[in-house]
DNA sequence: AGGAAAAATAAATAATATTTATAACACAAT
DNA sequence: ATTGTGTTATAAATATTATTTATTTTTCCT
């Protein structure tokens, strides 16, 4: 048994398919197919199931590929460990981040760490919560920055702050005379939502308390909180927006920003890593970064109720 | 970086010696040599000084082949994996186990375990509780037995039963006539004790709140339990004796054993295994056999006070 | 049934782990 | 100083094994 071996049945378990594997590894597809049965006939199991379609692992596959992982992920700390006694911040960190933080927190950190690091490469990718979640256990990204808890064994939590939801409502609203707002005060009918997927979505409508499929005015479905805003004002009626998406609005804008009565609702946003993750240093870094350009009243979840992301 | 690159260095660390390491492995000395030094070049770090002798593991050094540890640890759990879904009791177990328990419990262990599990080469050495800790965190055997706690952090302590400690009183002594017996009856210059490193004998002195060097009648130090009841028959005296010692006793024998007033003082016996341990399945069996031979009474510590081994 | 995609097999090659033989080094005893 | 012993490193040869390219077999989809 090699590690080489570990990480090709890692790989095919990753992307089901012998060539895409293969590519993946650096390696001809040959080499992976013998690999892989070599590793095979060591262990005397069948770890793949070859005869369907995408190849799928054996029951037994499925808890040796698991404890392939661990075996690999423990290798690299070696090389982690070096550098890390070295001192040096190095490599490479792939970030896996919801879109409604990513424009309003990334822009910033980057710059700054870019700075701090500049021998780190940071590779950043937009997702969801479950596709962060899927893509950190499959080891394809190496932390995941969105809103918890998310409620997963296999998946370590660092709270980094809590973000009130804040209204934005258009100037012909009725909310706009009252000073502070709650939720009984909003009809359904005058909410522009994000559309599905997005977990901030699913924790408006836990604010608002509408059942799922009651809302909607006409269809208008974004990933993105700016569309809303705009949407706001041009269409009338109201949004509900994270903090951070107010940092850097104009005197005018902030006219229409109303806040919701205390205890606010918020959302707590951590970053998560797998639970055998490796770049601890590097991630610890990342959070330094993040945790400087946030004002400190966020980094309390005091007078704050945090909102479930599930529905 | 390879497995066996890992076991290498491993190996190196624990013989401290180029060539019983390569021993160790089955291969020849160079072989070992360069793998150690090809690894070294690949980490860009030195794991050992070899100007010294024997052969040390750097500081960093030390730091890796912890790791490494803990890789090939996992990686063998693989194969594990395996043999436990076949269900497949099998392999060899190594045991350490104190002399103060080895003959009144392992005869009757080993030959039911010996006739429940045929597949399984047990291997049993007999060791201070020392010996047994620091041979497990080298991976030279696969669990203990002996008191505890042992105060360990990486050793992980599975408590077995709690056996007592009896008096054995020689015919002439003043000590016959009582039924009950409390410490403060027990004269030092009576009391023949086990030699050092034994951690009975530490029970013992604690037992009976002995200073270390203030007893003493003669010299007589011996790894024995079994000699000491021996001692006590041809030259008087008194001496302590763990509970399962006395359970081939005959009647006559019997007539010369005092127990100590409630709650008797006691010891906590314990399967001990390191924290990353291997051989799960064997280890759980050699448990069950060990707790059918063990008298229900023993397994609770109700009435009793567990003696440390610490002096 | 036929064609495309995917995995397995075969033979050749490249890479590398291992061995035997030997050199270099440190250290103790004379 | 010198010799001998016990140690690790080096060199060249060999054995092993991973990998590649080319090809066949299998599976899947139309």
């Amino acid at each position: 048994m090699t590690l080489t071996q570990l990480e090709y049945i890692i790989a095919l378990d990753t992307y089901r398919n012998f060539v895409l594997a293969a590519e993946n590894c650096f390696v001809s597809q040959p080499t992976l197919s013998m690999q892989v049965l070599k590793l095979e006939g060591l262990l005397g199991v069948k770890l793949f199931d070859r005869t369907k379609q995408p190849v799928i692992p054996t029951e037994i596959g499925m808890v040796i590929i698991e404890q392939a992982r661990v075996v690999l992920n423990e290798s690299k700390k070696i090389k982690e460990v070096i550098a890390t006694q070295q001192g040096q911040i190095s490599g490479e960190l792939r970030i896996g981040i919801i879109p409604t933080i990513a424009p309003y927190l990334l822009p910033r950190v980057v710059r700054n760490f870019n700075a701090s690091y500049p021998n780190v490469q940071l590779q950043i990718w937009e997702y969801t919560s479950e596709e962060i979640v899927e893509k950190l256990k499959l080891g394809l990204l190496d932390c995941g920055i969105l809103a918890t808890p998310v409620e997963d064994r296999s998946i370590k939590e660092t709270p980094l702050f809590y973000e009130t939801f804040v209204l934005y409502v258009s100037k012909t609203s009725a909310l706009l005379s009252k000073t502070s707002i709650v939720p009984q005060d909003i009809s359904p009918e005058d909410v522009w939502l994000l559309n599905e997927g997005n977990c901030m979505r699913n924790q408006v409508l836990n604010i608002c308390q509408f059942k799922t499929g009651s809302e909607k005015r006409f269809q208008y479905n974004t990933g993105s909180v700016d569309s809303l805003r705009r949407m706001v004002d041009m269409n009338n009626g109201i949004t509900i927006l994270p903090e951070l998406a107010i940092s850097d609005f104009s005197t005018f804008q902030l006219e229409q920003i109303r806040h919701f009565e205390s205890p606010q609702p918020s959302r707590e946003i951590s970053l998560i890593t797998h639970r055998n993750f490796l770049k601890q240093n590097l991630i610890l870094s990342l959070k330094k970064e993040i945790l400087q350009i946030i004002p400190d009243r966020m980094k309390s979840r005091d007078q704050k109720e945090v909102i479930g992301i599930f529905t």
